[in-house]
DNA sequence: ACTGCCATGTAACGAGTTACATGATTTC
DNA sequence: GAAATCATGTAACTCGTTACATGGCAGT
């Protein structure tokens, strides 16, 4: 139950129509809660019948027309009910690291490739945060509200930094020996405990 | 399109019945690709419907009976393909700096003591990881098939020390300032781009 | 008029979650 | 033989994904 949070945050910042929010999806909030934009409509469709947001009165009610919408105090209240409400941590799931695991079974043949690219989409993805860093928060100078802003963009660029840092370790892995299939199964379980 | 691919790995490493594989996705490959009884034993229904999979035949159909589950050679080749397959990481979605953006728009009031909640859960999983290197990847003496899984296992130990240090540095920033509603919206768009 | 883009949607499906149901085995 | 536990499974629902549909507007 985030995405109604995460477009209620948006449209806090800035009401906006629903191709606005997803286009803004595609950075900023997105960077850590992504979003399409059948997704979107469908949420800013019951935001509005539960009486969270509202569409702005523009009047223009037909088909191919833009809808701006703000929030309603109802919708201000459950996002600070929603940020203060204990949460627990999702479960972990990472395709990468249970592609790892697979080829200690297996074998890597194949994999390296595959590595590289993510390495590089880690790698820009890295710089282009540090981009947004050096742009909008240059040092010493966050305002209070802007230093959890900040934070949350240090989050990013410290987990982008692990990844890059991570592929280059599990590359150097592969260079010294080739990859292998190492048998047929039966092991001694290690790492089950 | 993980969840078999995570059982079919499971499932090398050790044949097991539905129970079993649920008590392992506990721990071990759990620990970065979790799932409940109720997915996998319509999991395991589907890889035996598609041969990739067999019960072993220890004769026992019936309902409440225990069922042990080996790899064929098609489910290897298939977890051998999908290792070798290029995959687009999936966009990142995390509710806790989900949760930071949205405070830093409705204020921090009644954030820190589930902050130091999570923080407690990484420090324990933490020391779980770390316990389980010293255990089984004594320095030095990794076989190379157990290099990967100690790779994988490094992901995990740094990816929670991450996290310990940045909640830690979070809620440093609630010290200072006590956290108050930082007023009603409309703003510069910061970090947007 | 035609093409392309902007903007909002519908439909169908698959994966994950929650609650519950049922048969078998052990323990007292 | 009652209760607890082990083991497998059903049902209903939500969220996210993919493919497609429809209406309006701008340029040529």
């Amino acid at each position: 139950m985030s995405l109604p949070h995460a477009i209620l945050t948006a449209l806090l910042e800035r009401p906006s129509s629903g191709l606005e929010l997803t286009r803004r999806f595609d950075k900023s909030i997105g960077y850590f809660w992504s979003a399409t934009h059948q997704q979107i409509y469908r949420e800013l469709g019951r935001l509005e019948a539960e009486g969270l947001i509202r569409a702005l009165p523009a009047e223009q009610p037909a088909r191919g027309q833009r809808k701006n919408y703000e929030v309603l105090p109802a919708g201000r209240a459950e996002l600070a009910r929603w940020t203060a409400a204990a949460q627990d941590p999702k479960p972990q799931r990472d395709v990468l690291l249970l592609r790892l695991r697979a080829a200690a079974v297996v074998g890597t043949a194949g994999l390296e490739p595959d590595l590289r690219r993510h390495l590089e989409l880690h790698r820009r993805q890295l710089a282009e945060y540090q981009e947004i860093e050096r742009r909008d928060f240059p040092p010493d100078r966050d305002a209070p509200r802007d230093r959890l802003r900040h934070l949350v963009l240090r989050a990013g660029i410290d987990l982008e930094t692990f990844w890059t840092q991570w592929l280059t370790q599990a590359l150097a892995e592969f260079a010294e020996p080739p990859g292998q299939d190492f048998g047929t199964g039966e092991d001694l379980g290690t790492g089950e405990e």
